[in-house]
DNA sequence: AAGTATAGTGTGCTTTCTACACTAAGTCAA
DNA sequence: TTGACTTAGTGTAGAAAGCACACTATACTT
């Protein structure tokens, strides 16, 4: 089967940088491609967007497809477009990010090591194609929005602790925060509700579980 | 001449939304479409985007091709891919928008007043395709970026006097601001410098003029 | 019962934001 | 030429927000 057009079109893609907190650092899914070119490179999941699609649509088709990923928040980040990012044909990639909670559990990342696998953003491999940009991109897009909006509250399990919110922010940041004024402005949006709940972790005092009050909802405050 | 793929491939086009200041609004340039789908209805510029140049390079030369605006601020805004946005076949749209200062010469808006014209942003016509929703998220970035970035300063001509920049940001924002206060947020950025020249106006007191530093870059703020 | 580890809480200082009114410098008309 | 008019330009004080900072509470362990 071939598909005909009287002018030349380019071929439109999706990627998807998909992050999330493990062990201490923030990381992000990368597999590696079986295929030409790049073949054997780390990239980011995604891939061609079909035509009864919507952009969005194709690039959770493809998280689901190649990491089994689903129902996360996810948002447009950029398009790339320029003429030699690929050197098979002329390639746009409309790049996505999505955030996953720690609690997940292992996706196929784990069951699939050899294709599928999680790196902190200070262990990135070499990239595939542009992805180190689309990477780059990605990660200050999620520093900026720590500040102006509960973006942060995407990679939280459905309870979470404040010390452990807190945490999610510093790993992000890359800097320690003063833990009341932090817990002063968290608790001042409004957004998060005591679950009357604790967790017990270790020798000394539980912490309070909270639950978010919009979880599937990213606020911009301030 | 025909163009053949394995597999389908959607159609790209760039779509710019290009705002200025005109008599004391804040205004955007359609076309009118002379070819159906919509034909005769108001449309963003725009068009495909050609194999070997770049997505701003597109937008670029579409903007110029059809409205002889040239050398502007351009920034990516979204792209947009619902699979039923165009009846014809399936195109993805990456929008742009631009802002072009007060004093640039008439364009050809002037000239071909049949097919390209300004419109006041309370004034919009109907619009092509899905224009509307493009034309109200670049809006809103507009507005938004007021706050946090230099982008006002691209609507200004060379030199230009504070009282003028403020009167931007009032049409922009759609409310008044103090004097006092807006001249003492600007100066402190330290990014605009008096010429030592004046502008007269009126029977009344003339205003000194600045210029912006870095007249190129919008520098992000506080 | 004492030791240890993390959770949880309040205050004062500094900086930023906001509201607000008069003088300066030009033109125009009597 | 002078007074009326119009817009440009300037400072300050009170309010709000941001920031630094140290001790008590509660669980577990030995």
């Amino acid at each position: 089967m071939s598909y005909s057009y009287d002018y030349p079109h380019p071929a439109v893609t999706t990627d998807i940088v998909i992050f999330t907190i493990r062990q201490d650092e923030l990381k992000v899914l990368l597999i590696k491609r079986a295929l030409p070119p790049h073949q054997g490179a780390w990239a980011l999941p995604g891939g061609f967007v079909n035509l009864d699609e919507s952009l969005e649509e194709g690039a959770r088709r493809e998280l689901a497809e190649e990491t089994g990923v689903s129902g996360v928040y996810l948002e447009q980040l950029y398009t790339f477009g320029r003429p030699d990012r690929d050197p098979r044909e002329r390639v746009i990639t409309v790049a996505y990010y999505a955030l996953i909670p720690t609690d997940t559990i292992e996706i196929r990342a784990a069951t699939d090591a050899e294709g599928v696998s999680w790196f902190g953003m200070n262990e990135l491999p070499e990239l595939a194609f542009d992805h180190r940009e689309i990477l780059d991109m990605a990660q200050r897009r999620l520093v900026d929005k720590l500040d102006y909006s509960t973006i942060a509250f995407q990679f939280m399990p459905k309870e979470f602790t404040l010390p452990e919110l807190q945490q999610v922010y510093e790993l992000i940041l890359g800097e320690a925060l003063d833990k009341r004024n932090f817990r002063k402005r968290i608790l001042s949006l409004g957004l998060v509700m005591e679950t009357g709940k604790e967790r017990k972790a270790g020798a000394h005092r539980p912490a309070k579980l909270y639950r978010s009050i919009h979880p599937d909802r990213v606020e911009v405050i301030k």
